[in-house]
DNA sequence: AAGTGGTCTAGACCACCGG
DNA sequence: CGGTGGTCTAGACCACTTA
């Protein structure tokens, strides 16, 4: 959070000119707290500094810094602590792992979650996951699979695809010693922040090695969900194709 | 929007007191202003009275009653257009209603719809329908099933509950002689207006009755919706349970 | 007591829309 | 041009946390 590039608005700059795109000073402030946080300038969980401090750091009211921050905080980058300060927002909280595990039991009795780990392999991305994933073809990417169980029971079989330049390093020694979460692990370890996804789900028959790892038979009704997590820049970080099996639980969605 | 009581907010009021609830003047005028909603006084598509009238009405600045619009319109309640006014959020408009139907053409191609009614019946509300609906078991409630198409396939086969008090005269007829949504049709014959909605989403196998609807085979994977719609209070409205073919079409989510 | 975020005000000015 | 929402400021005071 070095220079402070911020547009000139004297009255002969753009905001008078009239042709110029028009961008409002606590906008541009929310793009310099997102460098700010996209280069790990406060790190997840920390606190960064306060409204005033930025406010003379920047040049601009405090009600101006506010409304960065406001935007920030609804889009859950950041989180207002009143009395505290604001805390760069981390998935190592057990409230923020359901912001992106939407299976649900059906019941609601919590239920002992268990992960195995498949495979972690490297490989040269396939094509559509070089799509995907923004990758030029032939790019490297890791691949892991695991199957997620509820009760001892599994439910859900992950497929997940990784970029290979900045998960260096990934086993599946390093995966099962951690007792955290994926997104957790990795922001603490390869300081990435998953911070928003979009998924696609379909409903599809159990083909015969879905239908063996989730003890089911072949052409049992799958919840087929495929995910492309995003990090500060919107740049996609991660695919991961899950198969959800919905007998005693169910994907929740709230429609605004 | 006649009686405006807003809290006292002199020294020796609740907000020195210590004890009572707190509640920002802010969050006073959204209730005054949903209270508004609810009863009417606005209809969905007008426009509700300038926020310096409104700052008026209410003896507060501005500013105050910006921020309780704020909060209305990234709800969805309101809908500000710089220039013209504040509105009430309508379903007549195309870009509302995909803000409900999350099922989405796998490739971007438009699709053409079309609704075949199946039944209208009323009848006294099934236990688990009353219970999802707020109702006392035994009050009527209105079933109405149909089929969606696209492209002339039948894609989903709907099962909705309606309370049947606030849905007097609904019939087939009507039904089919309109051409807009049914949230749209609900907000001007009814005036219920459609807020929120929860969903609840699993695979299933396809039975008989639904295999012949959607022209499949029983067992066929379905994508099975059910959705509670919530009007102003919080107050459920509809029970939808929904069947989605997902061959070409997917169930689009962002996790934020 | 000091420092943080949260509320509220009053006023100025800008951007956008319509007549 | 007047009216609407949108931005920005400066300042006062409140609520909450920590020490």
């Amino acid at each position: 959070m070095s220079d402070q590039t911020l547009t000139d608005r004297s009255p002969d700059s753009d905001r008078a000119g009239g042709s110029a795109a028009f961008s409002p000073l606590y906008q541009q402030i929310k793009a310099l707290l997102l460098q700010g946080l996209d280069r790990g300038e406060w790190k997840p969980g920390e606190a960064i500094p306060s409204e005033l401090e930025l406010a003379a750091r920047f040049q601009v009211s405090q009600g101006t810094v506010r409304k960065a921050i406001d935007e920030l905080a609804a889009e859950n980058l950041l989180l207002r602590r009143q009395g505290k300060g604001t805390f760069v927002a981390t998935h190592h909280e057990a409230k923020v792992r359901f912001r992106f595990l939407r299976l649900t039991p059906d019941d609601a009795t919590p239920a002992v979650s268990g992960s195995r780990i498949l495979d972690v392999r490297r490989l040269k991305a396939p094509a559509d996951v070089a799509a995907l994933l923004e990758l030029r073809s032939g790019e490297t990417v890791v691949n892991l699979r695991r199957v997620l169980s509820f009760d001892d029971s599994p439910t859900i079989l992950d497929d997940i695809w990784l970029p290979g330049a900045p998960f260096k390093g990934l086993t599946a020694e390093l995966l099962e010693a951690s007792r955290s979460p994926l997104y957790a692990l990795f922001e603490s370890e390869y300081g990435v922040s998953m911070v928003r996804a979009e998924e696609k789900i379909k409903a599809v028959a159990a083909d015969a090695a879905q239908a063996e790892l989730l003890a089911v038979e072949v052409g049992h009704p799958l919840l087929q969900v495929e995910r492309i997590s995003f990090t500060y820049g919107d740049r996609p970080m991660e695919l991961r194709r899950g198969a959800y099996l919905t007998e005693r639980f169910h994907y929740r969605n709230s429609l605004n």
